[in-house]
DNA sequence: AATTAGCACTCGATAGCCTTGAGTGCTAAA
DNA sequence: TTTAGCACTCAAGGCTATCGAGTGCTAATT
């Protein structure tokens, strides 16, 4: 396929190894040594020029050694690469971390987030479970200070959304109880169509408060993702790409700018490459301009139609693929699951 | 006062203004020629040989110029650095900002820390308005999947804790319901103490809930600061001092290190120059050396055996501290004034 | 036909050397 | 006490030479 000779992709596959390795252009001679090849360098170098023409190779320098081009890379992740799975242990002693935590809902995704960073020594990213449709589970409201009432809002799929309320005139908690019975009575298990359509009758009270939860419910509905988790950011800075003045920071901002890094969320399931469910957006391909140094990995997690979440590494072009695809992919699975065992319905 | 002339402390916040704008080391020539002194460069020279020597300036090399100490930028916060105000314009869009987000609690803490990081082009973090003593409020149980329970426990203050159980046997929501009844009517307004003495008559599965939420009241007592909200870490990486490897790195660990973070937050109230409630940390102090190249200004919000916050900024030694100070006090007192408005008590 | 040895060539990186100039400390005059 | 004058220091920047990893091409080898 692709014209490629298996020779050629096997070469391709190995200058990106040692580049991953070393940050440094390969020659072909370093390849023969390294990997102690059975042919000459000089073979290796024929193979060379060809990938260099098909764009999937470049001299940094008409004298240096080759560097893997975008395309390059995009390849070797659809094609050739294969993930190394992580040792036992290790799973093991990260299955054993979330089952501590699964008591703690909003750990989960710190502790991802951690794990994630750790393991790939890239920055990470991971956002909150979060159900595609709102519908009510339970309300509380409760008196604070003046006339202002704090709400809390209990989604099914078990999110929380809290909310202030200032109301024309004070009323007491028992008020309050009250018209968040009613509501708990009524709208348990519906959606927000179900609860617009509704007609029972309601105090002016329960009116204006009918208003916040919708408003709240559709807010949380058109969210495409909770909070954005992340760690490890530091990790990046230690790669040499990104030593250079201005490097690192254009880097680094993808995951602070909210805009764009959700638009980066939600396209991206299109956009890119898959491996298998894990997504793989290498360098911007061409869209964006501040990822052109950096590769993202990337997972949904969770159960589609309910609740789901997205995670994932963001690190420079030149990653271990391989090892950070099964991160992702472990992790993403084990949230799942979490997600899975605990989620209220 | 510290044996220093009024010329000599003058010329020390020239010093200091000059550096921080152009962060590079400041000549006597140069001094007399930016801000046209009516002295010459030899005077000047005199001046800061007396400075070196006292230690509130350095020569990178014997034949540059001078820059700022530690103790250096210490005197200065401490003696001589004026407060440049905010003008009003943007006090009164930070005003209406905030107030906008009045409704929705979590998201102060976000707007603060994106605040705090835009105005003063530094790295921000945020901790959540935190009560210095548990008090219950109420309880919400709701059934997950299998014998799965989400807990749902609201403190005086506002702050809301989530955490799932796992019971031996599945129950019912009614159950449940009882069981949060109970528990809202036997212990609103009343602390981990009070609820510990009180031995009314429960139930096996109130019993197990009543454990639970003692637990978990007491882990948000002891628990110095909630969640830490970071924002502008790219800032700091666009200063000079950081472009050299690992410089950066090492500055920004220090907010990815939340063991390391949080014993800054409560040390530092006792060990730093205070000005007028806003804590100034200028270069780890000889303490912390991962903090040798940065400075973190700080202030608590809140109220004090209420509930309280912290906020602060940190950025290169080099900062201009007049601003900054002036940025964090005026958060710290909008951010008091929110939590005072909205406080559930 | 594919592989390899041989070779001339390219060009970034490193080292050494020189010049420049901002900044200093000191001394003597104002 | 301040200032003018001066000799001195030393990092930064420019220039040149050398080095060597790596290349592409051609011709010989398998």
């Amino acid at each position: 396929m692709n014209d490629l000779t298996e020779r050629q992709r096997f070469l391709l596959s190995l200058v990106i190894h040692e580049y991953v390795r070393s940050a440094m252009p390969v020659g072909s001679k370093h390849v023969v040594d390294e990997f102690n090849l059975d042919m000459s360098s000089a073979t290796v170098r024929n193979d060379m020029a060809v990938l260099t023409d098909m764009g999937y190779l470049r001299q940094p320098h008409l004298s240096a050694g080759r560097v893997p081009t975008e395309d390059g890379y995009r390849l070797f992740v659809s094609n050739i690469v294969q993930e190394t799975d992580l040792p036992d242990s290790t799973r093991r002693t990260i299955s054993h971390q979330f089952y501590q935590m699964r008591q703690d809902v909003e750990g989960w995704t710190r502790l991802a987030a951690s794990v994630l960073a750790h393991q790939s020594r890239a920055a990470s990213l991971v956002t909150a479970p979060h159900p595609e449709e709102s519908r009510f589970k339970h309300i509380e409201l409760i008196a604070a200070r003046g006339r202002q009432v704090l709400m809390v809002l209990v989604l099914m799929g078990g999110e929380i959304l809290q909310r202030f309320i200032t109301l024309d005139e004070p009323v007491t908690q028992e008020q309050l109880s009250s018209a968040a019975d009613h509501f708990n009575n009524l709208y348990t298990g519906r959606n927000i169509e179900d609860m617009s359509s509704d007609h029972t009758p309601l105090n002016t009270l329960e009116q204006d408060f009918r208003k916040s939860v919708l408003d709240e419910m559709e807010s949380a509905e058109s969210m495409i993702s909770g909070d954005v988790v992340l760690d490890g950011l530091t990790n990046v800075l230690a790669e040499p790409e990104f030593s250079a003045p201005g490097e690192a920071r254009r880097a680094l901002r993808v995951l602070e700018e909210k805009p764009l890094l959700n638009e980066i969320l939600s396209k991206t399931v299109l956009h890119s490459h898959s491996q298998g469910g894990v997504q793989v957006l290498i360098g911007g391909e061409g869209i964006y301009d501040a990822l052109s140094q950096v590769s993202i990995v990337l997972a949904r997690y969770g159960t589609p139609g309910l609740a789901t979440g997205t995670l994932g590494v963001l690190g420079p072009m030149r990653m271990p693929y391989g090892r950070t695809i099964s991160i992702v992919r472990f992790l993403s699975s084990l949230l799942s699951d979490m997600v899975n065992d605990t989620i209220v319905e």
